[in-house]
DNA sequence: CGACGCCTTGACCCGTGTCAAGAGGGGTGG
DNA sequence: CCACCCCTCTTGACACGGGTCAAGGCGTCG
């Protein structure tokens, strides 16, 4: 783990391209000003290390400027469970503000960067800048709901399901950061889809024969092509398909 | 769904005995001011009855004063979900503040009140009572955690595990509120348990009755009482082992 | 070039789902 | 107040999805 002061390299949040993510639209150029204090430096990851570890104090909590991430919780007699994946910016740490500790670990799937932003210096800014703290419940918020559809493919959903629905929500979200929505590369072993989804990696792995044996996908090695997008909708319990599905057929 | 205005029957947040759940600790006076003009009235539920539902615009976001909800989220195609059972003092709603409409339905398990908090009110509190805004946003990454410890729960538990893992669950929270942690009512179904858990009802049924017969529970319709703490506790992987199980002999 | 890690595929089995029948309690209407 | 009905729960029999164990292929990195 590798940390970048600004002053080194300057990292303006108001030119970032990923501030749509994590900032509130149409500030102020004084707010604008303010909020590029926020951040005073970058941490840099290679593959493997991590980013913060469960227990561990919070003082910060980090957005990701690029790279993909995991997070994982886990329980004292060693069974654990990857919660996430992470993708640029998104927002980590948010999970250790109740207990003021990290309650789960944060791996780097590839060589990522965060930004660092110091909570308190964070809060305190967000009372003074009402729209960046409403943007901040709206980002706290939402990642409930994803965790509640989550919930809802562990609890309710067979594991092709599962694995369909997973693939549909990478695409949407590669395709917010502007990557292709049909084409792309997994950052995460069979194992980890495993973990992420409760089922076993030779069952993501069967999954991934049948569904290329039955025309869905192409899939070599991590890279994967979705070929028959409806097919994936179908499977994936049609939680989207009134949004997404046919939308020249929509009336 | 009855609405009562506060000039009705007054309902001071800072005498309220759940305070401890919503509020920050050490206000000052002036501050507990404030803060009692943020509730101006309540909802009284009767059983069966929905606090909000899915989809519905979110002007408000709720604490529970008595009773007991359940929220579930919905997919398009019928099947559901119950993502939550949600005691006194706990805050309702906030799934619904990414998308500003609520993204699940809450409805009563028992006759109910809930406390009615315009949003927009209160963040503007929140800027201006530092403690106010870091209880909230403890509020929102303990939810978080809450999630991510169900996720685990479904995705890595077997049947028996996630049930005893529930049970000392809402034995913890029951406990919080001054009431038994080792006899209690049920308020849900068997079905309902079990769409908590991710399992059939007839699955919970038979559980419950191995439990009895392997003398860990007793159980009476829906009263049940908690035998052997431990064997429960070991069922449950563990998971609260190391800070609950035999306290006294802890080093 | 070799070794290790990751992935695929097969065989078998167990936990849980599914379907079905019947018991018990509580509420409602006569 | 009693009887009936309906809803919830229990229990059994059987089926099947996915877990587990095992063997072998393939790509990558040292």
């Amino acid at each position: 783990m590798n940390r970048i002061s600004s002053a080194e390299s300057p990292n303006k949040c108001s030119t970032c391209v990923l501030g749509q993510f994590c900032l509130p639209v149409g500030l102020s150029a004084d707010d604008a000003n303010k909020i590029d204090t926020l951040v005073t430096e970058r941490v840099r990851l290679k593959k493997g290390d991590s980013l913060y570890r469960q227990g561990e104090p919070l003082t910060a909590v980090y957005g990701i400027k690029f790279g993909t991430l995991k997070t994982e919780y886990a329980l004292p007699d060693g069974r654990e469970q990857i919660t996430g994946f992470h993708l640029p910016g998104e927002m980590l740490g948010l999970d250790g503000i109740g207990e003021n500790h990290y309650q789960s670990n944060a791996i780097a799937l590839e060589d990522s960067e965060a930004c660092v932003v110091r909570f308190s210096d964070f809060e305190s800014l967000a009372r003074q800048i009402p729209s960046l703290q409403h943007q901040f419940h709206r980002i706290l918020s939402r990642e409930l709901t994803q965790d509640q559809r989550h919930l809802l493919s562990l609890g309710s959903l067979r594991a092709e399901e599962r694995l369909a629905s997973f693939l549909l929500n990478l695409s949407d979200r590669l395709a917010a950061r502007g990557y292709s929505p049909i084409e792309y590369h997994l950052r995460m072993s069979r194992e980890e889809i495993g973990s992420y989804l409760g089922i076993q990696l030779e069952t993501v792995s069967r999954l991934f024969s049948r569904f290329t044996e039955s025309g869905l996908i192409q899939i070599k090695q991590r890279h994967i092509k979705l070929v028959d997008m409806d097919g994936l909708l179908e499977l994936a319990g049609k939680s989207r398909a009134i949004h997404c599905a046919n939308p020249s057929k929509a009336a």
